[in-house]
DNA sequence: AGTTGAACCGAAAGCGTTTTCGGTTGACAC
DNA sequence: GTGTCAACCGAAAACGCTTTCGGTTCAACT
């Protein structure tokens, strides 16, 4: 049973050429409509399928892009990764494109590895994600000639393209929102500076402080790596001033839930005494004691917009500079965003529930 | 600036021809040592990288393999997606191959996606995930004789490659645990049986409850989808009962933070009034109040392990049958799982804890 | 000196497409 | 009946590598 595949037998078949049969099953117009439906049909009854690696070294194309993991410190537990690539991977389908998962172990690697795409040229185009505010790769991936969308803004990006969310609106939004409740002590925990998105909130939260007539405080201004406990931590600090925030933005939902862990072990109730919002939407915010509110953002949209972007680059319909999208989270409302505490005087009593006391803590 | 790439350049300054270039890189033995250094050398200096799709085509590999995600009921926000994605990416790597991204979208496109990499063969093996308990994908593949190992097992997996974790031991462990503790009133909230994982768990859970001479009680055994609300839903009708388990084991994470509202909403405290364990190990798990007790399962090594496994078949080095690997879980201890509680008579009386009251419920 | 056999290397035939460039038709106008 | 122009199709050259098959060379045995 050795079928032998290919172009050829299609073209035996109807003693037509090879070149032909390529021709007219790429749709091109010096074939007559019926010849591409006669090999429509034998193609199709022979279920053929092209070679791909022919194809592509035929055509000097690839048909395929990159998606470049973030650089893994610590757990890479994002829980939007399975989202955005599920977007990517649709629509690059839709278009026969393939999706690559690279996966840099540490920022040189991740520099061999735009080194050796650029000479390979075995991927056409990479979506980076996670940017910093200066990020070196913007001009890397440039000079090398890559072409790349960033999902994420940096201070590189100027003229390349980019698909980001409104960080600076959301964060505007959200303090303004928080102000709008009553609250006129409004403190945000921010991530490590060297993100843009960080950078982008934190300028949100300020903007929205003197939207509202509010002015900054310079304690009130926490930041620290995005997790639980640093969240914790950073909540902590802020509890400890003479003069605690009643209302805290969170430059993100996991940061927030640690943050609702060191109230709740100061004694008090997170939207109650201490109100916050965070930022993602995860699901499990919804289940959280009490429900977190927060802003979210869109994902799956997300990873098929950068998809599409990526393709009209990379078959230069269109410039780089010309591909930058913004898009807009959206507060969702549950339970810790209320107006002031007034059922005792604000400050630093304790009003302990004891409902904590035998079960708190962190895990190691 | 034309620099024409390809062993071509290489031969020329050497005074050799293609294929003796060629073979020094591969590393032929056929080639003096001398040779080779000297080609190797050149070759780094002109920074000769292979064409991928050249050499594929002469070769007849495709060094690739494909991740085919989960289809997406609803939301795909597995946290463990990353972390998994990554070990493959990060192994495949080291041996030079390629991981691609598959997303069907329904059956019948998955079943297109396969016939379609059957014929093409641009991806060499496939790793599929959330097997069924009969899962028509391991006879599809087997017919179509594309390599490929599961990320768990399944009716069919007798003859395939399979990872998976032991999830039956996981569970009789935590049932094991639960009645050390005291309790002898345990239920389990399961998974959709046509899942394999499910139906392995809540094996488990009765062989755990065997083991520990306790007999199985038909309403002890709920199942749920593995969401929040499942989880919710299923442990108010176990706590509607006439006597409710001291103790539950839940299929997930998810689902036992769900449990653990529903726990809260009837006036308990979880790890108190009535205990409960998940499964998966998430990270926020430790931040929930109180924090989830639960079993953790290794996935950055699974992807490492999966991809080894997949390239060995696909090279040929190993039957399918000879990979079928079982990792372990490890029980998590944090706060919620506890000896039965004592300080009143069990049962239905409400203790209510007043934290609750204004901030309580399901986002819509 | 003749034979043998490693050890090395080159020639050339693919691999399965795409794509350029002509060449052959037939219709249609002159 | 010649010329012209589309409309179609075939030949053949890439694309850049792998791999088989011989062919030299030179040291080491008879």
């Amino acid at each position: 049973m050795e079928e032998p595949k290919g172009l050829k037998v299609i073209a035996e078949r109807l003693n037509l050429s090879e070149s032909t049969v390529s021709r007219a099953l790429n749709d091109y117009r010096d074939i007559s409509a019926r010849t591409k439906a006669r090999v429509r049909d034998v193609a199709e009854e022979l279920g053929y399928e092209p070679n791909t690696h022919a194809r592509r070294l035929a055509s000097g194309k690839s048909d395929t892009i990159g998606y470049v993991l973030p650089k893994q410190d610590g757990q890479l537990t994002e829980t939007f990764l399975g989202e955005l690539m599920a977007g990517m991977a649709k629509t690059l389908a839709g278009c026969g494109w393939d999706l690559m998962v690279l996966a840099p172990q540490s920022s040189e690697d991740e520099l061999a590895i735009f080194k050796k795409i650029a000479r390979a040229r075995h991927v056409s185009g990479l979506i980076i994600s996670r940017t910093y505010i200066d990020d070196p790769r913007f001009r890397i991936l440039q000079d090398l000639k890559i072409p790349f969308v960033s999902h994420g803004r940096s201070n590189e990006s100027a003229n390349s393209a980019w698909l980001d969310v409104d960080n600076e609106l959301a964060f505007v939004e959200m303090t303004s929102y928080l102000a709008s409740l009553g609250h006129r002590r409004i403190a945000h925990i921010g991530g490590a500076p060297v993100y843009n998105f960080a950078r982008q909130r934190a300028d949100g939260w300020k903007r929205g402080l003197k939207d509202s007539g509010l002015k900054e405080v310079a304690d009130y201004a926490e930041s620290t790596e995005l997790s639980f406990e640093g969240g914790n931590a950073a909540m902590k600090r802020l509890l400890a001033l003479d003069e605690p925030p009643t209302a805290v933005c969170c430059v993100s939902d996991v940061v927030a839930i640690g943050a609702m862990r060191a109230i709740r072990d100061a004694g008090y109730l997170p939207g109650r005494e201490i109100s916050l919002v965070g930022y993602d939407g995860l699901e499990i915010g919804s289940l959280l004691d009490p429900p977190l509110t927060t802003m979210s953002q869109p994902l799956r949209s997300a990873g098929s917009r950068l998809a599409e972007m990526l393709i009209t680059i990379v078959e230069g319909k269109s410039m780089p500079a010309d591909n930058q999208e913004l898009f807009r989270a959206s507060l969702v409302r549950r339970s810790t965003a209320n107006p002031p505490f007034e059922g005792v005087p604000e400050g630093r009593e304790k009003h302990r529930q004891s409902i904590n006391s035998n079960v708190g803590g962190f895990e190691s």
